[in-house]
DNA sequence: TTACATTTGTGATATATATCACATTAAAAA
DNA sequence: TTTTTAATGTGATATATATCACAAATGTAA
């Protein structure tokens, strides 16, 4: 399914950098595809010579560790994937699944990096792009490790709320297992602290949809804890 | 104190892909630095308006937690530093302390910038860089939440044995306290997991001074636990 | 050298949370 | 629908490791 970028409204800041003619390229040279939630985008181990742009959606970045596999962390839309794989290695180094119903452009590797190399505001705005996840890597790695897990528990919830969603009420758009190996900790135990807040009356609570009720507290607890 | 580029034998894969021309201007347009161990390159909440280049040595890259200050990993010449902070945000978001005597390249940022803008290889090499940087990143996260403490250690001792010094036998540049805020485990722990391999016989240990006697148990301990 | 501060080692104890076990519920397949 | 499979909740128990306390050693300044 071929796709006109010049229109397209989901557009990354990059390419709204290129002039049309660049546009047109791109447009040429990429294909959208629509994803199931479930449905894995970039799969560890496996080649690709692709750049993923992830334009409509939510996915997961998860690697396989020594024993389980880890979910390193949750990205929206607008977003590249796969630019460090694709760049240093063409064997996937990590996996992205989708984890709602998404679209993304896959974008023809000799064709991303001839942009890269033509346009300067192009190439800087990804350059800027890598410095921003790297950055969002070494906090996360502090932060997640420094805390316990009613502590990341409540940054979790508070990051769909006001990030992702954007709302006070959403879906949990992943298993408590999954949201275990999100933060570290076991099925078991998200359980556990998750009834804790609805007890507290900090959240309410229906299988996978939850209701803040005191953001309040949630960010005391993602604070002190 | 001015250098030349040309001519420097510590010069990036970057760097060496530009021309005489251009790597003139670097060497007009950058200070080299020495570091005695303990010193900071990189401060976290300061101003920032250079990229720094690592040529001789080794550091330490560290953030403030929540509680604590932590070490987000060590690394070695050669290699950039502040890539991600003076792109995308001129405040330094973490901090970087030589842990050995050292030699920084200090490079004007709005050059750096013009060299990306103006040399394909240079700004593809760049960017490579920022992909590994963040591969390693995911893989950190991923191993040092799955593993315990032992293995935690084993890796440490391991990544200096066979990265940072190619030797069996070396001395440990940073305190136990800091050993332990770079696994996310007490000093306490630190210690009793280090004597409890020299008990076993897989290292000899006299105060920073390791000698790594029995690899193969400590390869094993790293990959088990 | 002595005096003082910092780092390190090690035992005892406390505690957060993993693990196990099983019941319950929800989702998917037949 | 019924049947099967997967996801979730919750109590009991085990355990790795944090924390506390203090001694010993090492480094640093006077």
């Amino acid at each position: 399914m071929e796709h006109s970028c010049v229109a397209c409204i989901y557009k990354s800041k990059a390419a709204k950098s290129l002039n049309d003619e660049d546009q047109d390229l791109l447009s040429c040279n990429h294909l959208l595809v629509n994803f199931k939630k479930g449905d894995p985008v970039i799969r560890q181990g496996h080649y690709s010579s692709n750049i993923m742009y992830l334009r409509k959606g939510l996915a997961k970045i998860h690697i396989q560790g020594p024993y389980r596999e880890q979910i390193i962390k949750i990205v929206k839309a607008p977003r590249y994937l796969g630019l460090p794989t694709t760049f240093g290695d063409k064997i996937n180094q990590y996996s992205v699944t989708v984890i709602e119903d998404s679209e993304v452009c896959f974008i023809d590797m000799g064709i991303f990096q001839k942009l890269l190399a033509s346009n300067k505001e192009f190439s800087n705005e990804i350059i800027l792009n890598l410095c921003w996840y790297e950055l969002d890597s070494f906090r996360k790695c502090a932060l997640r490790t420094q805390k316990q897990t009613r502590g990341n528990i409540a940054d979790v919830l508070l990051d769909f709320a006001e990030y992702f969603y954007q709302s006070d009420t959403f879906r949990i758009p992943i298993s408590r297992d999954e949201f275990g190996t999100l933060i570290d900790t076991s099925r078991e135990s998200v359980s556990r602290v998750l009834t804790e807040f609805v007890n507290d009356k900090i959240i309410r609570m229906n299988g996978k949809e939850i209701e803040i009720l005191n953001k309040k507290s949630l960010k005391q607890i993602s604070e002190k804890g």
